[in-house]
DNA sequence: AAAATTAAAAATGTATACATTTTATAACCT
DNA sequence: AGGTTATAAAATGTATACATTTTTAATTTT
């Protein structure tokens, strides 16, 4: 593996962010960013570059990037996209999907509830892995990588949920719903649950952050 | 304007792309690539993985990218997630658009009839300000900016439309058919015509790309 | 004293040089 | 001869050095 520093640089700089670790709202220079993480400017310049088109950094005026506030409207609008987008990859996966794919949907489904006591990013990532288990099937790459996209910038607000005492439960008792209905070929009827469930969390989160902004 | 290199570099290449003057389905190498546009490898890889994020090169094996060819089910895609996403932003911006917005579209519409001989990339991106500059009004950032990548990534297959002899004057019709509805507030219709707009649009290129491919 | 202009400092973009990894070539073994 | 290992060549990643641009601060001007 040739791009490991890179990817742990990549690693390191995400989870300080997530940890608050990086000042927010302030603009990050690559000198400073290369003196605390002890490499060159090159390799800072391109985690940067990569963290900004997954939504972790944002532009700072015409200098420097910085790390942007959470906002309920980008929350609405990635959970209203993810919403009109996964059922649509859902529809092109069904018909394909094979027991293999089932089991190693139901895999992941057992994994999560094992999790009740670990890292929230480690569940989310397990979220993802099961969607993303069921959505491959569809071999849409195109359609598969915004919705990616789009889950990889849900992550910054992954932690907002965990608020809602019994949403990891709920959440699970959807996702077997829709493994079961996949499992029956039910394709409208998985549609609608998968709907719901991406609506679902999208609204718990945005009332969240609401929430939190008015103090 | 410190980033104007750069971005004729990004220009270039991605023109060079386009007009098939750089081998297709083939490795390029960030040395070669150096040696034709006489600068060093760093401006270079900025702008590969640039045009990597918005689809105009591929990885190519763990080294290296590669030109895509165009894919039938890649156009698929991208028609199929505008043709989702645009008519839910049009939803947000219409209570908030205005006559100045109604104006400026207005004169973009009047430049496209004005373009019927002029270079097909300047049409695509006339009809792309056109749909922006009505997006825009709906103030939500997100959600532009992964339609506005998605336009980005449909603009390698500019080009396949107009095989189609009449369709500058059709689609031309749609705009100013959703124009007025936009300015009756028609919402319900505008979406409509909208989402047909772009249906179509997604069907003379797919039924281009396969006809293509059958030899 | 406030605004504007100019000069200095700091930050980013780019080139060159070096380190590491990958790929291609050749030698070797069974 | 075919396949495998070892060696050389080439390509990419990264560090350092330099050029350009932006920002800051200070001086000047009204």
């Amino acid at each position: 593996m040739e791009k490991q520093h890179a990817n742990r640089l990549y690693q390191q700089i995400k989870g300080d962010i997530l940890d608050n670790r990086l000042p927010v709202a302030t603009a990050l220079k690559q000198t400073e960013l290369s003196t605390r993480y002890e490499v060159s400017r090159i390799p800072i310049r391109d985690v940067l570059t990569r963290l900004k088109n997954e939504g972790w950094l944002a532009d700072c005026g015409k200098r420097g990037v910085m790390i942007p506030a959470l906002s309920a409207t980008e929350a609405e609008d990635l959970y209203l996209m993810r919403m009109y987008l996964e059922p649509l990859i859902l529809n092109h996966g069904i018909p394909k999907i094979n027991n293999q794919i089932l089991g190693q949907a139901q895999d992941i489904l057992e994994q999560i509830d094992q999790s009740k006591n670990s890292n929230i990013h480690q569940q989310g990532e397990l979220n993802w892995q099961f969607h993303a288990c069921i959505y491959q099937a569809a071999e849409r790459p195109t359609l598969f990588n915004t919705i990616a996209s789009l889950h990889q910038q849900c992550s910054r607000y992954i932690g907002y949920h965990s608020l809602e005492l019994d949403y990891l439960e709920t959440s699970q008792q959807e996702h077997y719903q829709l493994l079961t209905a996949i499992k029956n070929k039910q394709i409208t009827k998985a549609k609608q649950i998968l709907k719901a469930h991406i609506s679902e969390a999208g609204e718990i989160l945005v009332s969240h952050l609401l929430q939190k902004m008015q103090f």
